[in-house]
Parts: structure tokens; C-alpha cells; sequence
DNA sequence: AACGCGTATATTGTCGACATTTTAAGCCAT
DNA sequence: ATGGCTTAAAATGTCGACAATATACGCGTT
């Protein structure tokens, strides 16, 4: 099982993870195109590596490819980042209600463990929880349906496209402590093996997160 | 925009398209390796070309590949069809409430003309319903939603696992009349622009889809 | 006879070159 | 000057060959 693919075994897959992260990032600007032959000289590899990892990107929605022309990093719209937060919103939903029915004894206590923490980061210093508290949070969730096909679909699929937008946007906001309070309250309906209100409470979470964010910064995203 | 490819400009579409089609008729059969070099003799094409087609494939969840071993046709299992259940679930159930939001009249005209011609299909051919028109009905839902993201990954990622699953295990079923009953609820809920009640009956309408395979043929699903 | 080691074979990963299509430039005609 | 056609350049698509890895076989040892 490699969601993140932490130990890139072939060359192809350490320039995938690598385009990636630039393209996350924004050092691969969104909405540039990927011209096969200077990332091959830029990289010093084959141009097969480069259109294999390309073709990777575009699975996960990160670069959009058209046939004799090119691929492009895909631009950020604010319709874009909306129609993204309804699919987690389904998702992540579906996630939580099965996360009730099948997180094990010593998830759950994982879990518990990964909240304390961040209730400590909480009180501290508010920027680290957005950046990587509330992404864990959301994985262990998502491991914790027991679901592969949900787990590949989010974590390989629309995880790095979600982290884009939040850090091409630099979306922190102020929703920081609610947002772990819904947090708590979600770990706890799958304490309670309640799968109806765990799914009602993260599709709840997230759309909380994305209204705070419309309402923040959607003036950003440059025109459709 | 290429949601079914049907009209492939380059090799690799070509060949992806038909290998995609062998797989889900079970013409390569589920779990069979894929050499890339005997796709390669057999199609009269470069091992490029199979390469680039498998990692499509892969990318529709069709094909698993592990470095340096090779590429197989993903295996058919209970939990595996539970579980892509479940994700339909809640992505067409998301596209169903989005599709009370979004859909246009004129899009709303076609669902109907389609209920009615499945509605004399249903009288008269039993058969013929489940084979093309259940498919039809959740198409034009998803389209419905107008979510770019939503479209892609089930149309070009769900769609055709799922038929595999019904392909080659052969589910018709008993349920012919009371889907389709399922399925002009459903279009009343979306034509009265209620988005809730949408969601909530296509959510019922796939665990009861679910239910009643579950029930009838599981037994024929080899070992996990 | 069974186990482990080393070699041979087959398969995948990577590369450079050719073919085809798109894009850009230049020229001619109006 | 502008518009369209022809041609040159660049990019993607496809190919065959080499390199690296995994699998299979055979041998020797216990």
C-alpha cells in the first residue's frame, strides 16, 4: 500500500512525487504548460519518465492533457475549488459513517492520541493546526473507512488538488479553534459507533470550511 | 471534453479503448496478467503505446501494477463491489442533489423523454433495462450535477468497474420494476428543485441496488 | 529428498531517434 | 496593411534497443 508513495522505488516516481510537490507548491505556476523536452534536460532524464509522470498528474487531476498538444497545470478557479468541496464533502462524508462501523480499538485510540496533540498546538501557536493538523486529521478518517477504493480516490486523488488551492491561496483563517471543536465532536460519534451522525458532522465540518473560505479569499482566484 | 473517449485520435486511445472494453466483458479475464510485451506482438503496436494504455487503465482502477512485476487485472471480490458501492453511493447521491440545483430545463426535458421510452422498454423487454437503461438514468444524473470533478472521476473512473461487476456476474435481477419506479422519484424530487430528498432517494435507490445483488449472486464471487 | 545459492531467462524500466501533428513564420495576393 | 496559403520549426506520438530488476532453473550441499 503506497497512498503517498513515500519511497519512490523507480526513477518515474521520484520525479512524479517531485512535479508534484512543485506543482502543490505553485514553483510550477498554475496553469503552465509542461513541455516534455525541458522537463526531460531540466531533470536529466528520458522523456518517457516525464510523460509517464505526467500522465500520473493528470490522474490525479493535478495537469490536464490534450492529445498532439500538451499538458497544462490546472488553473484554480473559484468554481473549481467549490465543485471540489462538494465531492469531499460526499466523500469524506461516506468516510466518517464508515469509520463509525469499522476504526479498530487501536485507531480510535490513535486517534484520540493525534487530538490531544493538537488540542496543545491549538493553544500555542494557531498556524501549525491548519498546515498539518487538520490534514491529519482528515487521513486518519479516511484510513480508518476501511474502504480502498475511498481511500485511493482521496488520498491519491483529490488530497494534493485540496492542499493546492489551500496553499496556493494561504488559507488559514480564523476557523482554526471551531474547526477543532467539530473535530472532537466527530471523533466522538465514531466512538459512539454512530455512522449517521458521524457522516452528518463532517459533511457539516466541511462545508463549514468551505464557506469561511469563499467568503475569505475567493477575490484571489484570477478569472475563470 | 472525452468523458467515454468515443472518438480516440491517437493510438493509445484506441488501444486503451479496447483493452478497457476485453477487460470489463471479461474477455481478458479478471486477475489475468498483462504482458506488455505479448500486448504488445498481439496489437501490432509499440510496448510504449500498451505501457501508456495500461497506466490508463490502472488510473481507472481497472488494472493494479507493481514496479518492476507487472500489471494485472484487478480481481472481482464481495467486499471489493461493497465497497465500490459505497462510493457510489455517496458520489451519485451528491450528484443527485447538486443535479435539483443545476440542472436546465432542457436537460430536464431529456431525463423525461428517457424515463418514458425505458418506461414501454420495461413492459414490453425486461432484459433490455438493466443492460442500457439503469446506465443511461445515472448518466444523465451526473452530468446533471455540472460538477467537472464529480463527472470525471465517476464516468471515467467508476463507471466501468462498476459494469464490469455487473458483466461478469451477470446481475439483472428482480428489481427491474421497482428501480425504475426508484428512478422516476428521484426525477419528480429533481424537477420540484429539492435537493435533499434527491440525494436521499438515489442514496436509498444504490443500497438497494447493493442489497439485492448482495442477496442474489454473491456466492459466484471466487475467494478474496 | 529438501534447502540454499548462483546463474540464465524473461519482464519491466529507461533511453535516444524517427514519425506525425501542431504551431509559427514568411510570402504572396488582394 | 490584411488575409490566406506555403513552408519551416517545435512539440507530441510512436518506435526499437539497451539497462536494471525480478523470476525460474539447475546445481551442489546437507
Amino acid at each position: 500500500m503506497s497512498p503517498l508513495l513515500n519511497t519512490p522505488v523507480t526513477i518515474t516516481d521520484k520525479i512524479f512525487v517531485e512535479l508534484r510537490q512543485q506543482i502543490v507548491n505553485g514553483e510550477i505556476v498554475a496553469g503552465a504548460k509542461l513541455s516534455e523536452v525541458e522537463l526531460a534536460q531540466k531533470n536529466t532524464v528520458s522523456r518517457a519518465v516525464i510523460r509517464e509522470a505526467i500522465n500520473r498528474l493528470t490522474a490525479c487531476h493535478l495537469v490536464e492533457r490534450k492529445a498532439n498538444i500538451g499538458a497544462r497545470v490546472v488553473t484554480l478557479t473559484a468554481v473549481g475549488l467549490q465543485e471540489l468541496y462538494q465531492v469531499r464533502e460526499a466523500l469524506e462524508g461516506m468516510a466518517a459513517r464508515l469509520a463509525a462501523h469499522h476504526m479498530q480499538d487501536d485507531e480510535l485510540a490513535e486517534l484520540r492520541t493525534l487530538l490531544d496533540n493538537h488540542q496543545q498546538q491549538v493553544q500555542k501557536d494557531e498556524n501549525y493546526y491548519q498546515a498539518a493538523g487538520d490534514d491529519d486529521f482528515h487521513y486518519h478518517i479516511i484510513l480508518g473507512s476501511h474502504n480502498q477504493h475511498l481511500i485511493t480516490m482521496l488520498l491519491d486523488g483529490i488530497y494534493h488538488l485540496s492542499r493546492m488551492y489551500r496553499v496556493q491561496f494561504g488559507m488559514s483563517g480564523p476557523r482554526v479553534k471551531q474547526a477543532f471543536d467539530e473535530h472532537k465532536q466527530i471523533v466522538q460519534a465514531i466512538i459512539n459507533r454512530d455512522p449517521e451522525l458521524a457522516e452528518l458532522l463532517m459533511r457539516r465540518h466541511i462545508v463549514g470550511t468551505k464557506n469561511s473560505v469563499n467568503s475569505e479569499r475567493l477575490d484571489n482566484i484570477p478569472k475563470t
